[in-house]
DNA sequence: GTTAAGCAAATCCTGCAGGGATTTCCAGCT
DNA sequence: AGCTGGAAATCCCTGCAGGATTTGCTTAAC
């Protein structure tokens, strides 16, 4: 288990879900080769099995960069993700139990509190608890190979979703949205709640516009 | 691009798309390095890489062999790819252009034609305008990284739904659908587009037991 | 005498390292 | 502007080491 391409691979991924790792930017291997102290090999296959899932290309002769997408490759994800985020909130609002319903509601909560002591300040800490909503609505669904490709997908857009809450007003809007979508997934309202997590999930074109920008 | 580890990759993926490779069946790595003339390194490459497709599981000291889902698996991925094709049919419904039409149009009178000639018979031939029919759908949807996701969890399935059509009576049922999904298409009915294909391509709980049972 | 169990040894699998070769890109020169 | 030479990156190969599984032999018990 304790393989060493396992090691560089989760640092890397752990670094992307933290924020540490840029679309755009290159991968330094020598540097990773130094910091982990592995061979080219284990490196060169979790770059392989990034690429693999589409977290990482690798141009001829330029080393591995973060993906990072096009205007339509983003529209194309985010239509995708949007409707998978949308059917783990129909099929959660189907199944979801007490104790996954108590968690998710404290993370609502846990949401509300932070837009309201700390309003659009510490956007990564909200970012965080964006996070766990959205895991536990996935989880709620009792499907995990759909929770495996929401958290795949996710990681292509990370990057931008959490560049969307150093928005004014993102953060309060977002908590909103949380409880709303939580209701209903609780009073069992399928098709309401997919539909709110689609819109919620949803950029439009100004926005997907200005993030890519504002990420160059 | 004519790397080793592609050639390599690639056989083995045709090889499933052809049924030449069942699940749970393992793949001889010996027999591959030989008929290539291929190392170690590019097909070791090659199954890493679709082990991160999830098309191939390396059990420990077992060598590979081709994914083999569990029931729950098997339902799990079905729900999410019944969804996913959905989503494409009902985009395709939206934006589907005079060419893309045509040509759904002329593949779903080939199905119709195979139905009427061959009955239950030629389930493999059958399967192949199948594919085709769904690939254009995808295609027309207009969203390139669907259309890789569909693939991509087709994939994993792909045995099984092969395994359907020799059940008497599929075939001629499949190529009815095909023609109600592809009028609903081009008649713009997004969402009867949608819950049709989703339908079409969901099993019911019995059918999934069948279907494991067959492919053992 | 035969069978089963336990231990030891060997073989096979797998992951890693580093080197060699080929291809590509860039720069300098004609 | 085109060509040639060099440098660098990537891809592939093969050797090695660690570990697990299997096999075979021995011994003991029934």
């Amino acid at each position: 288990m304790a393989g060493q391409t396992e090691i560089v691979l989760n640092a890397i991924l752990t670094s992307i879900d933290r924020g540490e790792l840029s679309p755009g930017e290159a991968i330094d291997e020598n540097a990773l080769i130094a910091q982990y102290e592995v061979s080219r090999t284990p490196l060169r296959e979790a770059l392989l099995r990034l690429e693999a899932m589409g977290l990482v290309t690798r141009p001829p002769r330029k080393g591995a960069v973060l993906f990072k997408p096009s205007f339509e490759e983003f529209l194309s994800i985010l239509e995708v993700n949007a409707q998978l985020e949308g059917q783990a909130a129909g099929l959660a609002a189907r199944r979801i139990g007490a104790e996954d319903g108590a968690a998710l509601m404290q993370i609502v909560e846990a949401c509300e509190v932070h837009a309201r002591d700390k309003g659009d300040g510490d956007p990564n800490g909200y970012y965080a608890l964006n996070l766990a909503f959205h895991k536990q609505v996935a989880e709620a669904a009792g499907n995990p190979f759909l929770l495996d490709m929401i958290k795949m997908n996710g990681r292509k857009l990370i990057a931008y979703y959490r560049a969307r809450y150093r928005n004014p007003g993102a953060i309060a809007e977002s908590a909103r949205e949380h409880r709303q979508i939580a209701e209903l997934i609780l009073a069992h309202k399928v098709d309401e709640a997919r539909a709110l997590m689609t819109e919620h999930v949803l950029f439009d074109r100004v926005t997907v516009t200005d993030l890519l920008a504002a990420l160059g």
